[in-house]
DNA sequence: TCTTTAATATGACAAATATCATATTTTTAA
DNA sequence: TTAAAAATATGATATTTGTCATATTAAAGA
């Protein structure tokens, strides 16, 4: 079992204010766990007792809308914690989390979350401050589906790609979507997706190779985006 | 200056974990406000250190989109707080608050309700549970923008006023927002609300008296928002 | 009160987007 | 490897939604 002093991605999360003692606590209470591609880590309704450390991998969180269409609310990567909210809620989990590429997770059960929560006032506000975040985030991303175009959405979230996944030695984006996940991000039916990725296609803005996609013009994709 | 002991409303916010004491040292340093209808408490991007309660009075929380065009992310009541977020993220607020009816607010520095986080630990949970409340609600908003109807939408949003603020002795709605106002809350043009309200008042769902808004079938609205 | 301005309403039309059908390509699994 | 299934692509068309023009009504100020 890996030790949590030891490893590096706990640096970049609420985690990082845990004391020396906390940590090797914490690594004895918590599992590992190797998620391939597509299998999901919790599901929309579920009891999760506890959150989830991202080691490795991206996993997109998504909600099931009234249409059967699932929808996805976010993309999570390594550095980052899973089930925060439902924790501190005490509810059951709002959003379902599935493995975009092969994963490696830790489990920390939740009756050791909540004795940092009492002992330790710099985890409580890092946590504050990473779910703030996520607030700000979701109402900034609201607006932006209210009030801009799936065109506008589509360049926008290409670019967001981009920024925070960065790109392949190929430049193609890291996190490989499909073009029905690409849709369920920015919120359109997955042939208007398609579509608008050959209308950018033609007027030389991106490249499509299979499920690959490279950005060829981003100062135009940024335009577009407004 | 009336005293936060005596405060009913207090009861319904974070607030309610304070201490004696701490209740006592914070009507020394609070200030009251009374805000008119259509003013504005606070703009996107200034600093306001510090926090709002909300003696009595509804505000809209709005965000400027692109576009030109603001987009209403959230109506806040009275027992809630305002500008939590940007104080924990040490960041100028993110959105904009401006009165819908007469308001009275109260405004705690900053310095003070930073003190009750390290020495109250039931204030920062509670806190914290506020702010996830709000970030769930922010998620569930998002999907429904992505994948529902203007129409949906709409229905959604009426019911929604409904239930949260409930209606006068008419029975119309107690807030009463522009037909601008309802767009802006469901994403949508002011022409295509109005059209809408229309085709409801048709259906014979509701009754439009000016401003006044009566829900009429509230199965049949329930309905329609799926 | 009267005048001016803003809000609401509605028609006509344009643009954006969804849906359905179907072809083509890619992936999966027997 | 090959057959079947899934994903991608594109056309045709319907529906939804936005925009512009213009009434009509309500509200605000002089």
């Amino acid at each position: 079992m890996s030790k949590c002093e030891q490893c590096i991605v706990r640096e970049f999360s609420s985690l990082k204010a845990l004391t020396k003692d906390e940590l090797v606590k914490l690594s004895d209470c918590k599992t590992s766990h190797i998620i391939k591609k597509g299998e999901v880590i919790f599901e929309e309704g579920e009891n999760v007792n506890g959150i989830y450390c991202i080691k490795d991998g991206v996993c997109k969180l998504t909600k099931l809308s009234a249409n059967g269409k699932d929808h996805i609310v976010k993309l999570v990567t390594k550095g980052e914690l899973l089930g925060q909210r439902s924790m501190i809620s005490d509810e059951p989990v709002n959003l379902s989390a599935v493995a975009l590429e092969d994963m490696q997770v830790c489990f920390i059960p939740k009756s050791e979350v909540m004795g940092y929560f009492d002992k330790n006032n710099q985890f409580s506000m890092n946590v504050m401050k990473s779910i703030c975040g996520d607030l700000k985030e979701a109402d900034d991303h609201m607006v932006n589906l209210a009030q801009k175009t799936v065109k506008e959405r589509l360049a926008e979230t290409l670019l967001y790609l981009n920024d925070t996944f960065g790109k392949n030695e190929d430049n193609s984006l890291k996190v490989q979507l499909s073009r029905d996940e690409l849709a369920s991000i920015i919120g359109t039916a997955t042939e208007s997706c398609i579509r608008l990725l050959s209308d950018f296609k033609k007027l030389g803005l991106i490249e499509l190779t299979g499920k690959k996609i490279v950005l060829k013009d981003i100062n135009a994709l940024k335009k577009l985006a407004e």
